[in-house]
RNA sequence: GGAGGGGUUCCCGAGUGGCCAAAGGGAUCAGACUGUAAAUCUGACGGCGUAGCCUUCGGAGGUUCGAAUCCUCCCCCCUCCA
């Protein structure tokens, strides 16, 4: 086992927040003493998984106290999830079912298990304990938090003081989630930032009931492709983990340097001293790793972690050999085309899709975008003749292959 | 219920009767440069087989030779007061 700061360094990785170190530290002193490991917590939402490259930075950070020896709890909110996470959208979420439940818990145990270890792993569910505790019980844990702290949190403090309703079961949220922490005897729980107020109820629900508050840390919303806002799904700009290998191993080598890092931060596995090494090469620092070959390494890490390494190394191949030396793709889609004659280019450019009117196909020609079996074509009334098949290609990454028919 | 301010092309945002397919910025796309990036520079950015025509400025009508701009009604958003 590794000593507590060879550990707390691993752990500060990325983080935005530890509340409150000092007693962390303190946990793992003993943990390293006694030869037991902690029990590291973190809960997710039981709606239907479709994970992006965002929402592993969690899982990310669960693997490192996994591989330090830790035990991971893996809690599948299924009861909290009949209140859904007040957020004062005012949506009633609707009940999932309990196949629903079982099923989305299938499809996170794919998804993240490419991370996690599947057999150190323990996966949970808060309906475990929830479901049996009575009304009575549920008023004795209601009992240990006060409105007025309730209130404290950002959002309902938002809604009442600009006089929005506010349901009482919604207090119900924190109460639950923290009391998850007691029915777990949970050491750390892992959060995004926006959970700090349901995390810390889990310390105070802890404290009061006797057990030894858990640390809490949270770790940041990771910035989507633009390098700006946040990764998500309806800007954009995100890397699902399902996506093909391709896609993600382009995404990524298209990120900025910048971006690069924080990636390797908050998603790779590679240690600490070679992530000094890498910010030093972007920095121009001598002796430093070259930033593409550290974007290179970073995008087959990622494309590995979900299609394995073969799928990964086909990827970065037709990457280099497309981009950098120009040459075509193995698998470019092909059109087959009803013609008796020559074809006006653009017909034929907006009939594959690559561009969106005519208009756009004679400015791509115009600017020089465009090319015919190789030779850029100048010659926006170009006729083009498909006795053999021919690539069209626009701007760098689209290609169409044409077929007579 | 009362008073006022708005809705413009993907987004923000100028535009108060012709010079408006509509400034400027962002996003995007392409070209150059490079490390595949970023930054920078250049260009494009409603449609049409395109020096002309067609469709667009919340919606529907109207005034006018001519409307994003003026009038009428309607829809939606925001602010202040009660």
């Amino acid at each position: 086992m590794k000593s507590v700061q060879e550990q707390m360094e691993i752990i500060r990785r990325g983080a935005v927040e530890i509340l409150v170190e000092a007693e962390l530290e303190a946990k793992l002193q003993q943990s390293v003493e006694t030869g037991k490991p902690l029990t590291i917590k973190a809960g997710f939402d039981p709606t239907a998984p479709d994970l992006h490259f965002g929402h592993t930075v969690l899982i990310q950070k669960l693997k490192q106290f996994q591989d330090l020896g830790h035990r991971v709890v893996f809690l599948i909110g299924d009861f909290t999830g009949m209140i859904g996470d007040p957020t004062g959208k005012n949506e009633t979420r609707k009940a999932l079912t309990r196949e629903d439940v079982l099923q989305n818990a299938e499809t996170y145990k794919e998804q993240v298990f490419k991370i996690l270890d599947p057999v150190k792993t323990v996966i949970d569910f808060n309906s475990r304990w929830m479901s049996k505790m009575d009304a009575a019980g549920m008023i004795e844990l209601s009992a240990r938090y006060t409105v007025a702290r309730m209130l404290e949190r950002d959002d309902f403090h938002k809604r009442y003081s600009g006089q929005q309703p506010i349901a009482i079961h919604e207090f119900m949220y924190p109460l639950v989630q923290g009391y998850d922490s007691v029915a777990l005897g949970a050491d750390v729980e892992l959060g995004g930032t926006d959970q700090k107020f349901n995390l810390l109820v889990g310390r105070e629900l802890q404290k009061q009931m006797g057990q030894r508050p858990q640390s809490v840390l949270m770790m940041p919303l990771l910035e989507g492709l633009d390098g700006v806002n946040k990764m998500s799904k309806s800007l954009n700009n995100y890397i699902g983990i399902t996506d093909p290998p391709k896609e993600i191993y382009g995404k990524v080598m298209s990120i900025s340097d910048e971006l690069m890092l924080r990636y390797y931060e908050l998603l790779s596995d590679v240690d600490n001293v070679r992530l000094e090494l890498i910010i030093a090469g972007v920095q121009g620092v001598a002796g430093g790793t070259h930033p593409m070959e550290s974007k290179k390494a970073l995008a087959l890490e990622l494309t590995a972690r979900f299609h394995g390494i073969d799928a990964a190394e086909v990827a970065a191949d037709e990457f280099v050999r497309q981009f950098k030396q120009k040459e075509l793709p193995d698998e470019i889609p092909i059109f087959s085309i009803m013609a008796d004659g020559p074809i006006w280019i653009c017909r034929l450019m907006v009939e594959a899709g690559m561009v969106k009117s005519n208009g756009e196909a004679r400015r791509m020609i115009k600017q020089g975008a465009v090319s015919l079996k190789g030779e850029k074509i100048s010659d926006t009334d170009l006729e083009v003749s498909l006795e053999k098949e021919c690539i069209v290609q626009v701007g760098k990454r689209r290609f169409a292959r044409f077929v007579a028919s």
